[in-house]
DNA sequence: GACAAAAAACCGTCTAGACGGTACAGTAAA
DNA sequence: TTTACTGTACCGTCTAGACGGTTTTTTGTC
């Protein structure tokens, strides 16, 4: 068993507990437990909550933007790329990983500071859609629906049925290629 | 000091917790201080914690429930009219209001269970922006972009500026003017 | 409208348990 | 010999909730 084998495992032991019995079940020992590790085993990797908490933010922050990077750079055309990019890397997203969440929620509530990295990619983000070739306000408005969609499914805030979630993702993507500045 | 009062003090002084200090900062004691009641005092009008905070969402959902329903009744076009008001109304509750967030993230935390009350609302929303008279995808996605500025406020993940804000928001309600169905 | 009884509103202390974190001795593998 | 743990014991602090007591308000009765 690697150094790495455990982190992640511990990682995702956590991201579980939230997601399912809330922030306020997160505890040390509950995560230790759940990936079967030993509490000094936990420490070992993490050697505070806040380390704990930093580790999830890192890890869903990772292949997150790294995916919308690259989905910007492989799209063939140059309008709007950016913008699509995020929305379709958010909606894949959120349905496949719902651990994104967990780290948000737990960071949010147990320490602020800890979402600094999330802050900082977003406004790196929005500084892109703003200056992807499409109206500023249309692509803001494109941008906040994603994360609109994103809240509704955190909190089940009506939440979309399948077909309609598709076609909203259509509808936007659609946006962002008719309506250049 | 009738029962009500000391009610919605409690409500208020809790609320003011959850924003100023974050989640993990909201006890009953410290409600009790902030609102000016012992624990005692606290525990008599709500029994638990639980309690305490089905009783801020309850709270937070009220007036808004009411103020877009008032919004919808009087808005002089019928085509669009629950979207428009959906749309402005959370945007004045998200800038005057922050005790919604503060109910929102304290049950999601302590227990995801009293969003329930949050959930059915937004249904019943959700309904009405779907048969609005507009295109029911573009009413989504609208819905979806009010959530979205909600929801990076209270992260704070890029947050709009206020000119910005005040753009998005004039376009929000130009998208429901010329789109019917 | 005086007054007692009852109910409602509220106080403040106490307790049992949980939690984050420390310390440390030991183990197994690389 | 270092790395990656296990396991246990422990400490200080915090907190939900219980509880018994006290004040204030309401109600019924004359």
């Amino acid at each position: 068993m690697s150094k790495n084998d455990t982190r992640y495992k511990i990682l995702i032991a956590a991201a579980d507990i939230v997601q399912t019995d809330g922030i306020l079940d997160l505890t040390l020992e509950a995560a230790a437990e759940k990936a079967g590790v030993s509490k000094g085993g936990l420490l070992y990797h993490f050697p505070s909550k806040d380390a704990l908490i930093e580790g999830m933010v890192e890890f869903l922050m990772k292949n997150y933007a790294e995916s919308i990077k690259m989905g910007a750079e492989q799209d063939l055309s140059q309008t709007g790329k950016w913008t699509r990019a995020f929305i379709k890397e958010t909606f894949l997203q959120s349905t496949s990983n719902r651990s994104m969440d967990a780290g948000l929620m737990a960071a949010a509530a147990i320490n602020p500071n800890l979402l600094k990295p999330v802050q900082d990619a977003y406004e790196e983000w929005q500084n892109h859609i703003e200056h992807d070739g499409l109206d500023p306000i249309l692509a803001t408005v494109l941008r906040l629906a994603v994360d609109g969609l994103w809240f509704s499914e955190i909190f089940g805030l009506a939440p979309l049925e399948d077909n309609r979630r598709k076609l909203v993702l259509e509808r936007l993507i659609q946006l962002t290629q008719d309506n250049e500045e």
